[in-house]
RNA sequence: GGGUCUAUAGCCAAGUGGUAAGGCACGGGACUGCAACUCCCUGAUCGUUGGUUCAAAUCCGACUAGGCCCUCCA
């Protein structure tokens, strides 16, 4: 398997550390609001390289934090959040709030066929593995005290910057609006791995420590997190492109010093969903969730099929012309599929089933080319072979591609909705046998409107719900 | 200012040195009373410009345009 790491900067044959158990971690989402659909992107592209490892025959093992603490009540985080705001008036804590927003999110994640992580973890539910790690680093000297906080010493470093290829001079402390620098640290890059003294005065959560009451710093969680669970090599760590740099670059920091050798090979980064004027955001423009598509009358999987339709490394602009498109090419596809009719067929044909196999797995081998995974599948639709192999190879790809292609839609119908909906079709067959067009028309207009589609086929008229 | 990524038909997009996959939309046709569904047909010399090579969308340089990051972010 072929992946581009951004450690190297080049696309890479992926060797586990041990091949027997790939370590897998994907840095999860803070949980202070909806996910929009551009941080859901960066979850279906982890879901489809955790599939495709199983497909190619690793075992993968992978842990997803939450990260439920921190950032909640800050100015810049929740000023313009009425969400947060309205929970806040309902009288609920940040835990709640956490907690209700982990549940949507997980929610959206099941819409997108993303098979949950192994391995779930709450920043708040590992505060003794942050003071266990940040406390070696202060013995050994990775780590100073100032201001009350504890803060990561970067200069202890030769290669803080390895993932980004920065130079500290290059730099520049508050390009962004509203990032001030942080007198006191000692470089410029240092970062914190404590707080006791916020910047926040209304911070809800906080623990005891070895240095006073107070939180654990963003970057800590993840580093924690992972070498619990996952153990000192890690294989592959993703994430989005905005985590290069700090959240990675800090990662890679604190845990390497922590563990006094190299951590993780493999630093594989999703790119972002914008819109056409950049990156989408919570605050800016439309707040695009899933849930506001599927009020749109959009099938989460169309998004998931917009997704593979491109590469995960590179932008992708969303717009409802897009989406349209994705939602239109699905259906023919699930159409096409739906057609094909195995009662009369004969037994597989194993030596197709080895070629398109052996050409699908080549083209997600090839860091991850869902859109030519995609051509395959049209390939094997196309060719002659007979049904029965057809199927197996659709059920095959589907393993990665989650794209429920034979999923039975058998929809429930009340007795009483299906017999109207007959007698409906009755009665145009009958104005329709009359020449009576008009009557015919209105009653599939009819229909239609209730959400019933009338398609006229060779063996009769058949019906489905939009 | 620094870093990093991208640039292929109306749109999405493959292509990793040998003369441009696939999908959607559009148009034409078959089917249909008309539609829908399905099927068939139809489109680009690859941002600009130098260079390397027998040969470049593919490698190198320059330029142009754009995205993202530079301590909240997927």
């Amino acid at each position: 398997m072929r992946l581009y790491n951004t450690l190297t900067k080049k696309i890479e044959e992926f060797v586990p550390y041990d091949k027997n158990m790939v370590t897998m971690y994907t840095c999860g989402p803070t949980v202070y609001h909806y996910a929009h659909i551009g941080n859901l992107r960066t979850y279906i592209f982890e879901d489809i390289l955790e599939k495709s490892l199983n497909y190619l025959g690793y075992n993968v093992k992978r842990c997803m934090n939450i990260t439920d603490v921190g950032h909640l009540t800050s100015d810049s985080d929740s000023g313009e959040d009425k969400m947060l705001k309205g929970a806040k008036r309902e009288h609920k804590t940040v835990l709640e709030i956490a907690d209700f927003y982990k549940n949507e999110f997980m929610k959206d994640i099941d819409k997108l066929n993303i098979k949950r992580p192994e391995i779930i973890s709450k920043a708040t539910d590992n505060i003794n593995e942050y003071i266990k790690i940040i406390t070696k680093l202060l013995k050994d000297s990775y780590a100073y005290i100032s201001g009350g906080n504890v803060y990561f010493d970067t200069s202890k470093l030769s290669d803080y910057y390895n993932l980004t290829n920065h130079k500290v001079n290059d730099m520049i402390v508050g390009v962004r609006e509203g990032v001030e620098e942080d007198l006191n640290k000692r470089n410029q890059a240092d970062f914190v791995l404590w707080f006791t003294k916020s910047k926040f005065d209304d911070q809800e959560l906080k623990w005891d420590s070895p240095w006073g009451l107070g939180y654990p710093g963003w970057h800590i969680e993840c580093s924690a997190i992972a070498i619990k669970n996952l153990g000192e090599h890690l294989d592959i760590h993703c994430g989005g492109v905005d985590n290069i740099f700090p959240h990675h670059t800090n990662e890679i920091a604190q845990s390497e010093a922590y563990l006094n050798h190299k951590w993780c090979n493999y630093w594989i980064h999703g790119e972002h969903l914008n819109d056409n004027t950049g990156k989408m955001s919570k605050s800016n423009g439309e707040f695009l969730t899933l849930s506001l598509l599927e009020q749109k009358g959009y099938d989460p999987l169309d998004y998931r099929f917009m997704c593979l339709n491109s590469s995960y490394r590179k932008v992708l602009v969303f717009s409802y012309d897009a989406l349209n498109q994705a939602k239109n090419s699905y259906n023919k596809l699930k159409n096409k599929i739906k057609s094909i009719n195995v009662d009369l067929d004969g037994s597989i044909d194993k030596d197709k089933v080895d070629m398109y196999k052996y050409k699908f797995k080549q083209s997600l081998e090839n860091d991850l080319n869902t859109s030519s995974s995609l051509t395959i599948l049209y390939d094997v639709l196309k060719d002659n072979m007979n049904n029965i192999t057809k199927i197996e190879l659709v059920k095959d790809f589907d393993k990665v591609l989650s794209l429920d292609l034979l999923k039975d839609e058998i929809v429930k119908i009340d007795k009483n909705l299906e017999q109207y909906i007959n007698n409906m079709i009755k009665l145009r067959s009958k104005a329709k046998q009359d020449k009576n067009y008009e009557e015919a028309d209105r009653i599939r207009k009819e229909l239609e409107d209730k959400g019933i589609i009338i398609k006229d086929t060779k063996e009769g008229t058949i019906f489905e719900l939009k």
